[in-house]
DNA sequence: TGCTGGGGTTCCTTCAGGGAACCCCAATTG
DNA sequence: CAATTGGGGTTCCCTGAAGGAACCCCAGCA
């Protein structure tokens, strides 16, 4: 075996990252998010090779995040998000945190969000499932779960 | 320019995909996380080839998230997270998140987190800055921000 | 009847990843 | 005082994935 495989190893991450570990996938989802899903708008937007975008959007939809949708008798078909593929776009939305953070210089962050809850641009933060309050990484310990390599 | 160059886009999400997108920054990072430091434990806790972690750990280093630190009188280092790179686990922590629900399977996650804050196992939640409610990716609008492309 | 446009597939070239061998040098060992 | 060891790389070759461009199929339409 030439390439890695990631999705055996026994790490939430690296199972995740067999799914969306190059480049390209990421910003798929982001366009199919922001209501591009067609194959010609992705590879125009992207710039992304037509051979790599086939490759891509085969695995991603292989991978359950994705689901391919006639929208036509032709044979043309759309690309959507499944509930799997939806919740993969909190990875987004805070790579989307950190970036505008450190990497947007001067000229400010490209895009904001809009919260519907509360009506103000803002970003997202991370929060503990259990009591609510701030949890990155140094507010955690890190233990063996159930699923631990032998 | 025969591999595509991310770090040019007007996109947060593919400047942060320049500094860690492919599959094995995510897992470097993640290893110094839990405090394995050196060139040889990450190499054979990896299975990276030799020649790619150098290469790996040397763009982390330039980008900023890993400082390289010498730990002896003769030329030996160990690599480190700056402040930024500690902000990027956020991304990893939900990965873990998604990874933990929907590809973990029978066996459970792997890891487990205990939050310092409340003592409890949980899991990473997204919510909003401003208002502090659940923010995903059905919660927000997209508008254009400053720093978007001309 | 020919044109067009979406959604690919094929082919070739180049470059990045994998794997293994090699190197440098300070400390330790015999 | 050799010789060995071990960390932290570097070099080499081989394979496979990304880029780019051309080609293809087919339904609708002029």
């Amino acid at each position: 075996m030439q390439r890695t495989d990631f999705s055996e190893m026994a790490c939430s991450i690296a199972r995740t990252l067999d799914v969306m570990g190059e480049p390209w996938s990421p910003l798929i989802l982001r366009d199919i998010f922001v209501g591009m899903s067609r194959f010609e708008q992705l590879q125009s937007d992207l710039g992304i090779s037509r051979k790599v975008l086939t490759e891509r959007l085969n695995h991603l939809v292989d991978r359950g995040v994705l689901e391919r949708r006639p929208y036509d008798k032709r044979p043309r078909y759309e690309y959507v998000l499944t509930g799997k593929g939806l919740e993969l776009i909190d990875v987004l939305m805070v790579m989307v945190a950190w970036g505008d953070k450190w990497l947007a210089g001067e000229a400010g962050p490209p895009v904001l969000y809009r919260h519907h809850a509360c009506g103000e641009v803002s970003h997202v933060e991370l929060s503990c499932s259990h009591c609510g309050k701030p949890m990155h990484a140094n507010d955690i310990d890190v233990l063996p779960g159930p699923g631990a390599a032998a």
